[in-house]
DNA sequence: ATAAGCGGTAACGTTTATGTAACTAACAGT
DNA sequence: ACTGTTAGTTACATAAACGTTACCGCTTAT
């Protein structure tokens, strides 16, 4: 979310949002919080993102300082990303987002249930 | 984030954007932690959004039941919005964005100095 | 010679999200 | 009669985000 209006005044999650808030640097960070992962395993891991895209959310995580890239000269390439200080406070975000994914879809699934079917 | 295209496989994270992740929801969420607010407050307390917007990201919100409408029928009418259940176990995601947000923003501020101007 | 593995990039197109401006109903106050 | 208030809606337009396809350079293995 490159391009966020919002005045902080607001609340400090508009500066959350600011750095994290893309549709899929959750993931990617997600990704990272066990140690640094080369670019074809988050590829493979997170299989709806297209390259392109991860490239771009990559090289903005590492511009805002979030990430680090590592980039081995060897052939073929390797190159391997990890979380950094910055990135490493984002981690009780990450895992609160865990810990309510699944809980949640729960949740929502049977109150849809509920409210479409009327039981 | 209606029409996210993730399998979940890749996290449980996956399903919290589906949920919370647009732009404006955990803003919105984080005003109604402490009690029902009503919208023309809402307006106001997040500036930089449009009625139009918070009128669509409340209605999303209450479809997915993460919060609650209740409409007064008085002249003029008077509209207030609460956290539901469901909505209320976002809390967690909400106080740690709320955490992290300034700290962060301090942190990334310093990083991009540094960085671009070289000390 | 050819293919496969890796980490990309470029050109292009689509979809989703967001924004603006004008309008509504119904009443209360002046 | 006119204005203000509230919580919207409608039509229209734009921008940001995301996606697809094809392609590159380099090396080792077949």
């Amino acid at each position: 979310m490159k391009k966020f209006k919002a005045h902080p005044s607001a609340c400090p999650i508009v500066h959350t949002m600011t750095y994290i808030g893309g549709k899929w640097k959750p993931i990617i960070l997600g990704r990272l919080i066990n140690g640094a992962v080369r670019f074809g395993k988050l590829a493979v891991q997170i299989p709806d993102i297209s390259r392109k895209i991860l490239t771009e959310q990559l090289k903005e995580l590492e511009e805002d300082g979030l990430i680090i890239r590592h980039s081995y000269n060897e052939k073929p390439p390797r190159v391997e990303y990890e979380l950094s200080e910055i990135g490493r406070t984002a981690i009780p975000v990450l895992m609160a987002m865990t810990e309510l994914g699944d809980k949640m879809h729960e949740a929502i699934t049977r109150h849809k249930r509920g409210v479409t079917q009327a039981q």
